[in-house]
DNA sequence: CTGAAAGCGCTTACAG
DNA sequence: CTGAAAGCGCTTACAG
């Protein structure tokens, strides 16, 4: 293997002391009285032999290893995988690089990358959390690290995060599913405590209330077999025939629903209406396309990023927990357009 | 922050050297004469408080990070985030840790993310290679990094590599088509050199040639606006009223060429039958469903980890090359099933 | 087994 | 500005 150009070869070479070309390296050449023609000889040197600093000596002497852990529920979801890479390359440029994670939402997996990401020494966590890992949050803080939460926060904690508005989103996708005629509208959605999925509960009941109808509501879990959950979702449908239109609560729930009610050989919107919370690609290009709730992905990235950023790089200890709320856009499409209009209540 | 517990807080509240320590972490206790009790003392010890190494000093001793770089076209393509799953989790149970990024297809980005992989000192690369990447491959080899190749191996350069039969897979699919009755048979594919892309087109050739059809090829290009690539492929479609089937390369020109049938009122299978190189979830769902030809994703990221663990572990300089070549799977939906089987050639 | 020591490559306070 | 020095937390060869 060839060996590293370190520090000291670069002073040898120049004849420079080691201290001088680590602060021309630093950009602290002026702070510390370097004459321009020192640190310009020094930085063409570098650039010319291609010399990058050895992270691990680095992060080994600041203390800081300038990585940032990301956990979300699970990196091949379209959602997800989007603001990864957003995220990546926004932290990037601030020098920061991002490492991240799959929970699959379980609360051992979790704390196994907690762990992994604290042995890699991270500076800090943009977490989209399970529910039940609150202590563990709570004991990163208290030791100093950045944490970030998005896509939901945790109720009874007091954290930074960055959520879009789950209960309008899901509010407005009943209201729409109303305004186009329909009446008996069931929500499927995950049998999981999750805020952002009360949320998105509380918005379809506010919907449902205003037309005093009773709400039909079909819990599935998070993680049952594809085949399991469609059946269940089957026997829902078949038990409840009065159902006219769904709303799913995600896009896992929505992949297996569309599949159900083409078991059902049901006729999307003729014999039955649906939206989905989250857009995804591949909504504008089903039979018919789906009409959902998107949520502004990079708009989420962005403060994210700046808030992780933010709190790493301040020094004061007492920190203003800050909570921004996003909204999201209904996305129209033809699944939910079945009658003209009618007059909302 | 709350203070780190290091080797040397154990070695004294112990009241060992801390070489015991050390030794007693490392697994090292029987080949260096630690006696068994001593070693877990040592070892409930350090259970109890709870000690993690600190992974920059390990690093900057050993000169071994432990980390491994994994490159992708789109971690947010579902054929690669899934097996950038897959091979985080088989990496992660051997203590190694993967760090992945997307290359976009960019030769250009591509070198970029090997500078950061460097500055972070990695032991191993694992890449989807875009053209024109081989001297940094080289160069990475030359100094003595481990690599491995997946999805496509760089002619004219000799790395270890996993990859599919891609030309087997395409003809396989092609005369899937041809049996069910179709004629003419459109191709369309990425305008690229990539090995993969052109083995697929020599499956689509050879399975033409042998009904003495025309070839029907259309390319466009990867970083084209979703809409310009859906115009082309319409443009190509009337262009050619003739074409009764086609296939598509890759995941990504299908969603494309997928709505600019839709676009065009064509029916599938009726009017036009419909392959995909690489499935999806999503070809499940489509109406009809779609058939595709399956990967084996798990036995790629498999043959991966094994390799690049090998090439890890191993102190022989010189290696033998190793290029896996693994089988598809046409997975058969109606997306192609027009007219009662007829007989090939 | 122990224990002192060197050294990985950096950053930075300090004396001049 | 320079230059010697300490120290981050580890691993490991070495003398006993």
């Amino acid at each position: 293997m060839k060996k590293k150009i370190t520090i000291d070869d670069i002073a040898k070479k120049l004849e420079v002391s080691k201290t001088a070309v680590s602060f021309a390296l630093n950009g602290k050449a002026r702070e510390k009285l370097i004459s321009t023609e020192l640190e310009n000889k020094i930085l063409a040197y570098v650039e010319e032999v291609g010399y990058k600093p050895n992270h691990s000596a680095q992060s080994l002497r600041t203390g800081k290893t300038k990585l940032i852990a990301l956990m979300v529920e699970d990196i091949s979801d379209p959602f997800f995988s989007t603001i990864a890479r957003l995220m990546e390359e926004d932290a990037y440029k601030k020098g920061y690089k991002i490492f991240y994670r799959s929970t699959e939402n379980s609360l051992q997996k979790t704390r196994e990358l907690i762990d992994i990401f604290r042995s890699m020494q991270v500076d800090g966590y943009i977490i989209a959390p399970p529910v039940g890992i609150e202590t563990e949050l709570e004991n990163l803080i208290k030791e100093g690290y950045a944490v970030v939460l998005f896509d939901r926060t945790l109720p009874g904690i007091e954290l930074n995060s960055v959520t879009v508005n789950n209960f309008q989103g899901s509010y407005m996708a009943v209201r729409h599913l109303i305004a186009s005629g329909y009446q008996n509208i069931a929500m499927i959605t995950l049998s999981s405590e999750q805020i952002q999925m009360a949320d998105r509960q509380r918005g379809y009941k506010q919907a449902i209330d205003e037309i005093n109808k009773p709400y039909l509501i079909k819990n599935v879990i998070y993680h049952d077999q594809k085949e399991n959950c469609i059946a269940e979702m089957i026997k829902f449908f078949r038990s409840h025939r009065e159902i006219d239109a769904v709303f799913f609560t995600t896009n896992y729930i929505a992949d297996n629903g569309l599949e159900a009610i083409r078991n059902l050989k049901l006729h999307i919107p003729q014999d039955i209406g649906v939206v989905v919370f989250d857009d995804y690609n591949f909504y504008r290009l089903h039979s018919p396309p789906v009409t959902a709730v998107a949520q502004p992905i990079k708009e989420i990235s962005d403060q994210v990023i700046n808030m992780i950023l933010k709190l790493l790089l301040s020094n004061e200890n007492k920190k203003t927990v800050v909570n921004v709320v996003l909204s999201t856009e209904l996305v129209i499409r033809q699944s939910a357009l079945l009658k003209t209009t009618s007059v909302l209540p």
